[in-house]
DNA sequence: ACAATAGTGTCTCTTAGACAATATCGA
DNA sequence: TCGATATTGTCTAAGAGACACTATTGT
């Protein structure tokens, strides 16, 4: 049996400048060195528990983060996607706040826009394009977003969130409503009174039991 | 780096005296040889495009079954799981009407209620759940339980198929309303006469545009 | 005619969204 | 006080579920 190339790749996404960013990283080795590319890494069997393991690891290592939120997105595979042979590469999508993206070690952590990365290697832009339709998905009926903010925010915050994650505007009664039905927020005492010259908004943070936990909705936040 | 062993999977289920059942084989070789577990088997290099072709391969092979529908469920992966060592295997499932399953080639092919299989190797009854659970939630806003169904259904027929996978009875003005927005059926002429001292009921089939695509719903079909 | 289930009309109640009133800050 | 945005109250409209009525078959 020919061997199968195993590694992880993970799909690190923001929100920055209105829109969602992805981390690529300059390859160190061939195939496609230094080209932008997804973190990823061979699968380490004597190191890695598990293909979660291993994209944790790949994830730490190549650009300091340990995110609270990586979910599996989808194994990807086949013949064609790698010059070296068949391959397999199952895929973790992170999401976290984008202040704390920053430079780890040698390696440059840039974000690009996820409409506007190009040229790509392997089949990256294809598990880009996946893991943002499944974030955007995820958003219309779950918490997911939350992860996107940082410790605490405010409602309108989180609600600007939501509506550049769908792509239009949102109620703002239902989103309360939403919110609030989910039961995962609480308030912190003191208001953002920062950059605002008119009332100030309530910060909320997430309650601790749901840190690592989504709450859905049957009924969607936007119906349109 | 030592070897990943790589395999797929195949959840094949279908809908059978009142509930979902899976088909499971007695494995051929070592380890638990013998013993009944899951369709699976290695990824092929050189035979299988990709992983799900694979998992075609294996389902045919092994089954003697094409399934319509066949998606990847999740990839299951660790150090623990097969004692051959540091496994990973692509988990597919597949939806069927219990008519087209029959006894193929030498091996024997039977069916099993998801909620009493016991004794399963590898983490086989952690692959069923996890597949148990994304059908019957796919169930709840989508047109994933036709593929239960055969070729041409009746309306009240595709209802208890999905009250059956929901657990819960559904309004069945409700469920019309929703199945019509779906706009993937169409009647066939021709009543069901069968069995009924009773009206009989318009027989409906797939849209043939539909015979591979799910149909969405932002509401639910049993908000509950 | 009767029993049984299919299919449809309609009313009600829930809830999403519109609208608007009030609250609270900086200038 | 004015401008701006946060927060809350309330009305309206769309849609889900309840109920019941009609339709069509076998016995």
């Amino acid at each position: 049996m020919p061997d199968i190339i195993s590694t992880v790749d993970v799909i690190l996404l923001t929100l920055k400048d209105g829109g969602l960013q992805v981390v690529l990283l300059e390859r160190e080795h061939e195939p496609y060195a230094g080209v932008l590319a997804l973190p990823g890494g061979y699968i380490h069997p004597g190191e890695d528990a598990d293909a979660e393991a291993a994209a944790e690891r790949v994830l730490r290592d190549k650009t300091g983060i340990v995110s609270p939120y990586l979910e599996q997105l989808a194994t990807f595979s086949g013949r064609g996607r790698d010059p070296r042979g068949w391959s397999l590469s199952v895929c973790y999508y992170a999401l976290v706040p984008h202040g704390v993206i920053g430079n780890a070690g040698r390696t440059q952590v840039s974000l690009y826009p996820v409409d506007a990365v190009r040229g790509l290697p392997f089949d990256h832009a294809r598990i880009i394009a996946a893991a943002v339709e499944r974030v955007k998905n995820k958003s219309s009926y779950s918490s997911l977003p939350v992860y996107l903010c940082g410790e605490t925010f405010t409602l309108p915050q989180l609600q600007a969130v939501y509506e550049t994650l769908l792509g239009e505007p949102i109620n703002k009664v239902s989103f309360r409503r939403k919110i609030e039905a989910f039961d995962i927020l609480e308030p912190v005492r003191g208001a953002l009174a920062t950059g605002g010259a008119h009332r100030p908004a309530q910060l909320y943070r997430l309650k601790p039991r749901y840190h690592k936990q989504l709450s859905l909705t049957d009924r969607g936040l936007n119906a349109g």
